[in-house]
DNA sequence: TTGTAAGCGTTATCAA
DNA sequence: TTGATAACGCTTACAA
């Protein structure tokens, strides 16, 4: 049970250094005492110590992801990009929710940095920005995804939010709606501050006066967006048109509208952001902006291994263009 | 960068013995050392290095979570189950996607028997039982969820998946319905087979006489529960009711009826097995039955925790009774 | 081409 | 109550 090195040397003849070399391919080795060598390790199953190596190595073939909820359907897709690219490097990684809790995402930057993990993603992370500096000045690599970090040595992977809010309300705009509200997502977040941002400057373009009443603050909850079409359903003259902060929003709004009475897309447009599976598969299927959350990750994770291969260079920033893509919540106005 | 306990001993002006004593709560340790110690660690910034600290303790507090894709629906909450109770004990956990691959669950085993894990969660396991075997040969606490294994030191977390199929098709048969086919999940595993196995026994003890023509052999895929309705929907008679292995399956039927112009339920009824988030928002909503996937994910990592802790006591196993949610796409059968 | 030995950063045993 | 010091299992000079 847990042979070592050393048992591996006493089986071979040979010192552990030899043992060691073979292991690694590193260093000349005689093909003989080679064959001896691989012969006795699997003779005993022996299975390196990566916690020993990582001792003297200084480093763990490990990373960290840092996501809110992997419930939430919009993350399993962006932390299997991420674990395909980890895996594919020989990198396993830490999986940690943190339900946007500052004093949650806390603890588990302090249980990576305990770990000596090589490098950690952040997902839409939380206002602790001391955390990522405290990982940047210890020289641990990080990425940031769906987050701007300023004045911080890390790359960020985004997606342009107020270009997709744009996308989306102009599809709206061209349909002949002008009384369009947004349902919006989490203000705390800058992903729900730019999609509000978004839906301001496509009014604003359009020369529609903008109605403070017609601007829902929730969250990113299916139960948010409930509540957020309760609310501005009930205002004169009612909206005919509401943008959504995600499509779990969405969801919401369109059940809501369900109970109201409300045919959709007839009476009420609705439009989504994120094209999660389920909004392709609900009835009136939906209107949504479509993020490449697998690429996301995937991407995230391969800038996060060139910096962990030393490639620095500065602060590198990618911003993915969302695309809209039109199913059958939104409907042309009736005028 | 990086402080070792000898930098903040040397700052404290203690050994480093008693440095580690402080850290650890373990042993006296005279209150003034103590603060000076605690301020000269806080004042270096300094994290101790769990994997100097695993190399001696010969534990690492992180386990290994192997599951088929955390893209799938059913996934999530399994997994977040897990985080949850690991988290709340000080662990910290690899997440490992296998997609039902054999060479991917043993590439994975192999990472988290060389990473040391104090314990692994298989979720769903292809048929490499030799890797748990391995597992267990190494003093490795295995626990097992959604899936059976005999003969092996292992606690197992399982959902009664015949008796989950019997309620669903019983509710069925007592809707009337007697042509019932069945949209079965991967037939390679043990939940496939054993919902293929409760819809038998439903229909033998209604009886009701089998037809084979009316089994559909695919996987838990959304493609495939709409290939499956397309083959199904052929048979004459008509099937008048569809029992699918999943929910996604059920979505796919659910589609593919659309497509056909079947009315569901007039023309066909559905039922599904999860009850993922998806269920209950399509419409017409999911009649499903539910598995309590959060609880057997926690379940799983609280009995890895008693193994880990030393508490052995044989091979256990929790059998949770699956719930039968019926919503919209089941109804009568006219007759 | 191979072996010896010095760490890597902790914990834990023994003395003091 | 505290400090040396020997492991833990591996990698990596440095010698041989």
């Amino acid at each position: 049970m847990g042979a070592t090195i050393r048992d591996v040397a006493r089986a071979a003849g040979v010192g552990q250094a030899t043992v060691s070399r073979v292991l690694n391919s590193s260093g000349y080795v005689h093909p003989d005492t080679r064959a001896r060598v691989l012969q006795a390790a699997a003779d005993l199953g022996f299975v390196p110590s990566q916690t020993a190596r990582s001792l003297v190595r200084k480093s763990t073939a490990t990373v960290g992801l840092i996501i809110p909820d992997i419930t939430n359907p919009f993350f399993p897709a962006i932390t299997r990009g991420v674990e395909d690219a980890a895996s594919a490097s020989g990198y396993t990684v830490f999986l940690c929710n943190t339900d946007n809790d500052p004093a949650m995402e806390a603890q588990d930057v302090r249980k990576l940095r305990e770990r000596r993990v090589d490098g950690v993603i952040f997902v839409g992370a939380t206002d602790r920005r001391d955390l990522m500096a405290t990982l940047v000045a210890e020289g641990v690599p990080v990425v940031v995804t769906d987050r701007q970090v300023a004045d911080l040595d890390v790359d960020m992977v985004l997606v342009d939010n107020r270009a997709g809010a744009l996308l989306a309300c102009r599809h709206l705009i061209g349909l002949g709606h002008s009384r369009i509200a947004h349902a919006a997502g989490h203000l705390a977040t800058r992903t729900g501050q730019d999609r509000l941002a978004g839906y301001r400057e496509a009014l604003a373009e359009a020369g529609i006066a903008p109605d403070e009443g017609l601007v829902y603050t929730g969250d990113f909850t299916l139960e948010s967006g409930y509540q957020a079409a309760e609310v501005l359903l009930g205002r004169t003259p009612r909206p005919t048109a509401i943008f959504c902060g995600n499509d779990l929003v969405a969801l919401g709004v369109l059940r809501a509208a369900e109970a109201a009475g409300l045919a959709v897309p007839d009476d009420l447009s609705i439009v989504g952001f994120d094209d999660i599976l389920l909004a392709a598969l609900v009835r009136p299927a939906l209107t949504t902006v479509r993020q490449p959350a697998y690429s996301m990750g995937e991407l995230a994770m391969r800038m996060l291994l060139d910096r962990i291969a030393g490639e620095t260079g500065g602060s590198r920033r990618h911003l993915f263009q969302p695309e809209l893509v039109v199913r059958s919540t939104t409907r042309g106005r009736a005028r």
